[in-house]
DNA sequence: ATTTAGTTTAACCGTTTGGTTAACAAAAGT
DNA sequence: ACTTTTGTTAACCAAACGGTTAAACTAAAT
């Protein structure tokens, strides 16, 4: 069975983002991917040095996508309402359209995090001081209730990211299914920026 | 060099829980626990057979001390205001005594979902429907402001479990410590209900 | 037609890992 | 005193795993 040009290595790739995505980096074998790509297990030394370097190209695709539209979000000198709405929907977005990436960064980032978050930002992380200072600056001209920017960032990360870690429990605990558990993830997009701001403005 | 009794068994338990916690079930080795605990690697099986069940006994361990608190606090009859107080309390104080815990879980949850959440809640998950059920009472009674029961209690959990499992990314992101982390956790206790409360109240 | 370069596989190899065995030491029971 | 039970170890084993090799197959280039 010869695949056309590409056509392995694409498979591979899509079997080790489904596999590590669930078994993690160190749960998941070579020989359980080969077996997913529908191929064999020297395949992917040949196409990937090795384990190290096939995680790494699948984590790195995952995660250099959404990178540049975080930090642009966070960035961006706009209206702290308006940042607010642009931060939840990009990583909300993010996550809906990569389910399997918070729960891959959150779990393998708590094994060795200074390594692994250099792996992901490469030094170029989001500037949330930065947001952290337009947090303050806002509370001290009296725009909006007082609150520890640390703390409203943490919240709003919060909310963004970890109803998709948190969904298997959710959907057993609320005896909920996956159809539902999307629907509610499309109206965060706007619920939670909602929230947030009905809490701080006042 | 023998030990008294029990000794060994609680030497493990803890070199166990303190490498599960960081390497996950699959990362963390027999040997590797064995040397953490000081004892030979026979003896890890001696006490508990195998990985499996060294694993659940830790985990275990770790989940039941907290469940009662947690399904006690949200199945208690009482105002909504203050069950959301005590709901908070008890997620975010047993993830500062337990940090470990929350990443543990999360990580682990996503693999085997309904066997894991089985071993973890046997059943006897905390009522999140009676919760749903109070909240939209409130919202029909004009008490609170419109707002889906299941948004809420997604944003509550989100707020007080998330930031446990975000700590590396948190503290190198935002250039602080350990011991501003865990001071911002200590405020969060109280921040965290007000910060629903001021969001939902009319 | 033959070479050449890229692709794919089966078989193999060395290590690591979870787990076992058998022997020994200390305590407890008689 | 001696037997039994419990605790502990070093050495070992089989299986699984990551990785390698060498050969076969394919298709384009010469």
């Amino acid at each position: 069975m010869v695949k056309s040009k590409n056509e392995a290595e694409i498979a591979i790739l899509t079997a080790a983002k489904s596999i590590f995505s669930v078994k993690g980096k160190d749960g998941a074998t070579m020989q359980e991917i080969a077996n997913e790509a529908g191929i064999n297990k020297a395949l992917l030394h040949y196409y990937f040095r090795n384990k190290d370097l096939l995680f790494e190209e699948v984590f790195l695709d995952a995660v250099k996508k959404f990178h540049p539209i975080l930090k642009n979000a966070i960035e961006q000198e706009v209206d702290l309402y308006q940042k607010i709405h642009q931060i939840c929907e990009a990583y909300i977005t993010m996550a809906i359209d990569n389910p399997f990436v918070p729960v891959f960064v959150l779990s393998e980032v708590n094994k060795q995090p200074e390594l692994f978050i250099q792996k992901m930002f490469g030094g170029d992380l989001p500037d949330f001081p930065k947001l952290a200072a337009q947090i303050k600056r806002e509370v001290s001209l009296g725009n909006i209730k007082p609150i520890h920017p640390q703390q409203l960032i943490l919240n709003m990360m919060s909310m963004c990211v970890f109803p998709f870690v948190f969904k298997p429990i959710f959907i057993i605990g609320m005896q909920a299914d996956k159809e539902l558990f999307n629907q509610l993830m499309l109206e965060r997009i706007k619920a939670v920026p909602h929230f947030i701001i009905d809490s701080i403005k006042i």
